[in-house]
DNA sequence: CTCGTATGCGTGCATATACACGCATATACC
DNA sequence: GGTATATGCGTGTATATGCACGCATACGAG
């Protein structure tokens, strides 16, 4: 019984699963690049759009970055622990701020040439128009994820 | 500076990103499409893959799904316990061999069409061309992940 | 037979992801 | 003021993912 797949056969016909595949593989080649710096790519992308948003509740940057808040929760305490995020004050007590700190700062600004090294090579394999159909995906496929549900009364059966 | 992100500027300019985003968002399609099965889609995956193997070593069923050996351990260990995956003899002490149970069997085929659902609903979402793309994405993302070193450091010799 | 290497396996550790809950607080309505 | 609803937050639980390790066994070289 051998496995005689070729590169060509070796395409799943289940569309999740060739996304999923596709994002494993991305990931490894984006944390590879990022090795250096010590960052996996989720705590750098959680850390560059903190860059980006300054001091911002937790549901905000979960929405932000398309991410379930709890999850979100849990990468933060990582990061915090980390020194690279810290709290921020907020007019509202419900939330929480964070905002990036200077070791945070200095964290992000480190790794972004590695980042962007992996940004190219992947550019190098997928073309600037596989690049853009990326974006387009994730995108098509949000669109309708959790939205397109009907029926839903809070008013149990029983 | 206003952030005023609509649907289409919602795109991150992270290609790793847009993939992971992408992911989650078809894992969540395909679990609610499976919902009624009682299996998420990585479980489905595995159980459909062992349906059309056979019985495999743990090594060889890690290869064919593009996955982490350590990580089918301890995605089979949840199947087993469940029931769906047995133990299989092995001509060589070393492997492990795994197979379909007979309830495992029923699972995939009650599993099975919610899967179809779902596979139907992401072709009316991005094509059949779409669909056809997110296979060469994986086999070109895979390539070249962890065999090709490049020493192109950016910087950091100090 | 013995040693070194290759292969297969499972675990410890760390992280990512999300759903179900329950708690706290702001807000609207009365 | 008091109640219902909306919003924000963190935890418990379950699963997924992969790297570093160490253990067991096959296999070839001597």
């Amino acid at each position: 019984m051998k496995e005689d797949r070729r590169a060509s056969d070796r395409a799943s016909v289940c569309s999740c699963v060739n996304l999923r595949r596709a994002s494993r593989a991305i990931t490894r080649i984006y944390d590879d690049a990022l090795q250096p710096s010590g960052l996996k790519v989720t705590q750098y992308s959680v850390l560059a759009n903190l860059s980006r948003a300054g001091a911002v509740s937790v549901s905000a940057l979960a929405r932000m970055l398309t991410l379930d808040r709890t999850t979100l929760v849990r990468n933060l305490k990582a990061l915090e622990q980390a020194g690279f995020v810290e709290g921020a004050p907020s007019p509202d007590p419900r939330e929480r701020g964070v905002s990036l700190s200077e070791t945070g700062r200095a964290a992000v600004a480190k790794a972004q040439p590695y980042w962007l090294q992996a940004q190219q090579l992947i550019e190098e394999k997928l073309g600037a128009e596989g690049v853009r159909q990326l974006g387009a995906l994730a995108i098509a496929l949000e669109g309708s994820a959790g939205d397109d549900e009907a029926g839903d009364e809070p008013g149990e059966t029983g």
